[in-house]
DNA sequence: GTTGAGCGTT
């Protein structure tokens, strides 16, 4: 997958890998490649696909045979508008041969280098993506990381939940205490209530039948009588129901309702 | 046709 027509890695003795975020699905290494080349001697450019669609995740990595350069292409394309997206470029932190690169110099040269003095004009940039969030966060296990990926990339979960709120809490990386918390938080609930229901633990599946029990309708059933009945009167009368919605215009909870006739008033009359 | 946090291939 570069452009060396090499298929697997090309060697990472001595190169340093930089991790190019934010990049737009159609952004392909052919793109990066020379943009990243102006600044540095640039030995491979990968963009991880998915195996089934073959989609781009929306990250690349641009391999620099040198660090200085890599730097250099760190802050000068850290930021940078590609294809109408910006992009962020950093050292990459994990890879395929974590160790190797570790014995290699991909330590941390991001700290080394980083004497931080250019007044670079990047102001329409949100600097909350402070590389150095992932200061120790390498030396974490492997397993800890590939548990949520190897799972399901369930992005746009996560995304509803942060909103990319993240300049908010300015602590990014909760992803990992995220799933470490949550696993103890299932183990201490567990614990803490034995007598739960363990005894459907895969009850998780909403099951979204149309029609789990004819007796159980849902609540859309509910709700068609009383918009049939809306929908019957004419337009002539806006008062649809006064006593069925007198000014809860939320619709009727899970009480179902099935008897059509939620008039008390009736019986009390008799 | 969609998505948008993140760390990698034969």
């Amino acid at each position: 997958m570069s452009h060396f027509g090499r298929s697997g890695p090309p060697d990472i003795r001595d190169t340093f890998s930089l991790l190019v975020l934010n990049i737009t699905f159609r952004t392909t290494a052919d793109d990066l490649f020379p943009l990243f080349d102006k600044y540095g001697k640039v030995v491979d450019v990968f963009i991880p696909r998915d195996r089934r669609t073959g989609d781009s995740k929306g990250f690349a990595f641009v391999r620099y045979k040198y660090q200085d350069e890599a730097q250099k292409a760190v802050e000068r394309l850290d930021g940078r508008v590609v294809d109408g997206r910006e992009i962020m470029v950093q050292f990459a932190k994990y890879g395929p041969n974590a160790e190797r690169i570790h014995r290699g110099r991909i330590e941390e040269p991001v700290s080394r280098l980083r004497p931080r003095g250019k007044s670079r004009s990047r102001s329409p940039r949100p600097r909350d993506r402070d590389h150095s969030r992932r200061s120790d966060s390498r030396s974490r296990a492997k397993s800890e990381r590939d548990y949520p990926r190897d799972r399901h990339r369930d992005k746009r979960y996560r995304s509803r939940s942060r909103s990319r709120s993240r300049s908010l809490s300015g602590s990014p990386g909760y992803r990992r205490e995220r799933g470490r918390g949550k696993y103890d938080n299932d183990d201490e609930r567990r614990r803490r209530s034995p007598s739960y229901r363990s005894a459907s633990p895969i009850r998780r599946s909403p099951s979204p039948r149309r029609s789990p029990s004819p007796n159980k309708t849902h609540p859309s059933r509910d709700g068609s009588p009383t918009m049939d009945n809306n929908k019957k009167r004419p337009s002539t009368s806006i008062s649809p129901s006064p006593r069925s919605r007198p000014d809860s215009p939320s619709p009727p909870p899970r009480g179902r309702r099935v008897s059509r006739s939620p008039s008390p008033r009736s019986v009390a009359d008799e």
